[in-house]
RNA sequence: CGCGCGGUGGAGCAGCCUGGUAGCUCGUCGGGCUCAUAACCCGAAGGUCGUAGGUUCAAAUCCUACCCGCGCAACCA
């Protein structure tokens, strides 16, 4: 039987479109299929969107369609995104199929038989302008709720609840018991820590929204997106009896791939769930692994400073092999990172252009000179030939095991240790001199070992580069590499080739960016931070927000990710309004915060929180007339920092223009 | 006491779980080679691995305390 590998990523959710985040989880896992098929296992790789909950459910009324709709189009931005990234999955998995919400609904009834699942209820503040739950902690004091300032009310909500602590010392049996079924080690201590802490049920199901799975006999009652979402990793594989099932433990491995954010849904819930519905130990998944987040150029990747990475845009500009290669070499896996672009273009020549890029043309070249563009001999080895045998079957080995270990970094600084040593070979060897000297023996021998570990690393370059994989083995003369189940593809001690055939070089596998190209390539892909990107998104989606959003992050209307048009009647309803700033002040420990007392004329002034501080000082603003958007719902940007409007400004955060008004003008006016 | 992450030669990072010669890329300096994508090879300078204690024959690696940066606390991988 062989070895069945299934690896996921997390669904994404299609709130959002595809970022640098969910192409590096992507690229990863498929990666790992890869590697797996090379070692003859029968992988599968499954990526999909997450498309149910409230959130959709708002965001679908706010832009004026139908919840389908949005999640049709947003889906298939994420489909689209894959193929240009060469992430090639097995399977896409919506979870507003069919074929999902039918079998979330059997393992509903599953759990529920099993008398896991009751009817009770969830009890907590309510605000109804938010439409939602607050916690005590979120509360004012006087049970005020901190955007809108009214009293919050107890409300109870009916809800189903799943008998979650009943779990607790099986989870943590499970843990110890497969020590490694939560990785990296840091993660599961988090883990474990939250589970000993006590594991209390959880409210399964919502009343107060119905873009969901309807739960089974109460269609009142939509499932909590959780408890559907989990559930795509099996849904993917057929119904019971399906044969796709011979993925799923104990008959094949399961690795799920998640962002150290929703570990715990997949490292507590998720098995929680499958032990309720009848799985056993062994049918449980083997592996959680949580990697970290990226950085972008050091910075936080954000809506609001618009330095979100768009990977596909990227890829086309940089080719995908570069950014492939930079997301898994620079960026030890399971922890943080950052994604420099600098970095990358430099990585790009050192480890792709001139340690294995160049191999290849010296390589070529000294067999165009002194083979007739042939594969060479392999004859007599000397001790050279041995050391560097060794050494590739050692960082081989290396490699492989890197790979198992989910270390996609390790696994390639292993590879890249040979492509290293054969230019030390080389320079050892010096073939040139071997045939100054009239020794043809030698020089085969010299040129068919290089082809050899060339060979030998274009397969183990496959995971990550499959394309340049493919481009360097048809210089060598080889067809593209090829895996079978069963077959063990990866490279194994010396298979050299038989001499007489035709090499093809055709210029170069990775050409260098000097520092004209390098520079002009930068220019192109690094994300401006606000204000061009702004005009960028303004130009290309013909947007008519032109004003720059001065209060800081996201706001309820922040950046829509499809073009938005506003209805004369939306835009009629902003009402703005002329400010006097009577008093402003920083906010303590967020740097770029200030907050405001403007005069609206309506007898008492209004707390504003915004986003001015890098570039004025609070006594600047004091007593300027200012433009003010007077019905925007209020934002609360920390405990008691309520911002009742927001002010209208231009420019990069650390050089704003304040949208201004002439002296004249009363607290109050309303703008047209 | 909110949670988390990080502090390793000039820069950026790995190593830390499974203590035992401090590694990689870039940069600097010197040398070599001439097959190659002005590339490749060798050598050198440069680090008391944040601080203070502890465990140990031995600590960047384990334990404790502290200092400093950063992220999160709207379902962002």
């Amino acid at each position: 039987m062989p070895t069945r590998f299934y690896v996921t990523t997390p669904i994404y959710y299609v709130n959002d479109i595809p970022h640098l985040g969910h192409a590096y989880t992507s690229i990863v896992v498929d990666a790992l299929r890869r590697y797996h098929l090379l070692r003859g296992h029968e992988a599968r790789m499954l990526t999909g969107t997450d498309e149910h909950g409230l959130k959709i459910d708002r965001e679908a009324k706010e832009r004026g369609t139908t919840p389908h709709a949005l999640v049709d189009a947003m889906s298939a931005r994420f489909r689209e995104a894959w193929p240009p990234l060469e992430v090639e999955s097995d399977d896409f998995i919506r979870t507003t199929e069919v074929r999902h919400t039918k079998l979330v609904q059997d393992l509903w009834k599953k759990i529920e038989a099993n008398g896991d699942i009751y009817l009770g209820h969830y009890e907590d503040w309510y605000c109804v302008g938010c439409e939602s739950f607050k916690t005590e902690k979120e509360l004012l004091p006087g049970n005020l709720c901190p955007l809108h300032l009214k009293p919050v009310e107890k409300v109870k909500e009916e809800t189903f609840f799943f008998r979650l602590e009943k779990y607790q010392e099986r989870l943590l049996a499970f843990y110890e018991k497969h020590h490694d079924f939560i990785r990296p080690e840091t993660r599961r201590n988090e883990v474990l820590s939250f589970v000993q802490g006590g594991l209390k049920d959880l409210s399964v199901s919502r009343t107060s929204f119905s873009w969901g799975v309807a739960v089974p006999g109460n269609p009142r009652h939509v499932m909590f997106v959780w408890f559907d979402a989990l559930a795509n990793y099996l849904t993917a594989l057929g119904p019971d009896g399906d044969p796709l099932r011979r993925f799923w433990p104990p008959n094949g491995k399961v690795v799920h791939v998640v962002g150290k954010d929703i570990l715990r849904f997949h490292a507590v819930y998720w098995p929680a769930f499958l032990m309720s519905a009848g799985y056993k130990d062994d049918e449980l998944p083997t592996q959680v692994f949580a990697h970290g987040f990226l950085t972008v150029d050091g910075q936080k990747m954000s809506k609001s400073l618009r330095n979100a990475v768009e990977p596909v845009r990227l890829a086309k500009e940089v080719g995908v092999e570069v950014l492939r290669y930079q997301l898994l070499r620079a960026i030890a896996f399971g922890q943080d990172g950052d994604f420099d672009h600098a970095a990358m273009l430099e990585r790009y020549n050192a480890d792709l252009g001139k340690n294995l890029g160049n191999l290849l043309s010296r390589t070529l070249g000294l067999c165009a000179k002194n083979t007739g563009g042939k594969t060479p001999t392999l004859g007599a080895r000397t001790p050279l030939e041995d050391d560097l045998f060794a050494l590739v079957e050692r960082e081989a080995k290396a490699a492989g095991d890197r790979w198992e270990a989910i270390e996609p970094h390790r696994a390639l600084e292993a590879t890249w240790a040979i492509s290293s040593a054969a230019n030390t070979y080389v320079d050892r060897a010096a073939p040139w001199t071997a045939a100054k000297n009239g020794d043809q023996a030698r020089v085969e021998t010299i040129l068919a070992t290089l082809l050899e570990v060339l060979r030998q690393v274009s397969i183990m370059m496959w995971p990550v580069l499959p394309t340049k994989s493919g481009e360097l083995r048809a210089q060598l003369g080889l067809a593209p590499v090829t895996h079978a189940i069963d077959r063990d593809t990866w490279p194994n001690g010396v298979a050299a080739r038989a001499a007489g055939e035709a090499l093809h070089p055709t210029g170069s596998l990775f050409p260098i960016l000097d520092a004209d190209a390098t520079k002009a390539l930068l220019e192109k892909i690094v994300p401006r931070i606000e204000a061009a990107a702004a005009t960028e998104a303004t130009a290309k989606d013909a947007a008519p927000p032109s004003k720059a959003q001065t209060t800081p992050p996201p706001g309820p209307g922040s950046a829509p990710p499809t073009p938005m048009l506003l209805s004369y009647d939306q835009f009629v309803g902003v009402d703005l309004r002329v400010g006097v700033v009577t008093s402003c002040e920083r906010v303590p420990k967020k740097d770029k915060l200030l907050k405001l007392d403007v005069d609206l004329g309506e007898g008492s002034t209004r707390q504003i929180i915004a986003g001015l501080a890098l570039t004025f000082k609070p006594e600047d603003l004091v007593g300027k007339r200012v433009v003010v958007v007077a019905n925007l719902a209020p934002r609360e940007f920390g405990k008691g920092l309520v911002s009742h409007g927001m002010l209208l400004a231009t420019g990069p955060s650390e050089a704003l223009r304040l949208a201004t008004i002439g002296d004249d003008v009363a607290p109050g006016s309303k703008l047209k």
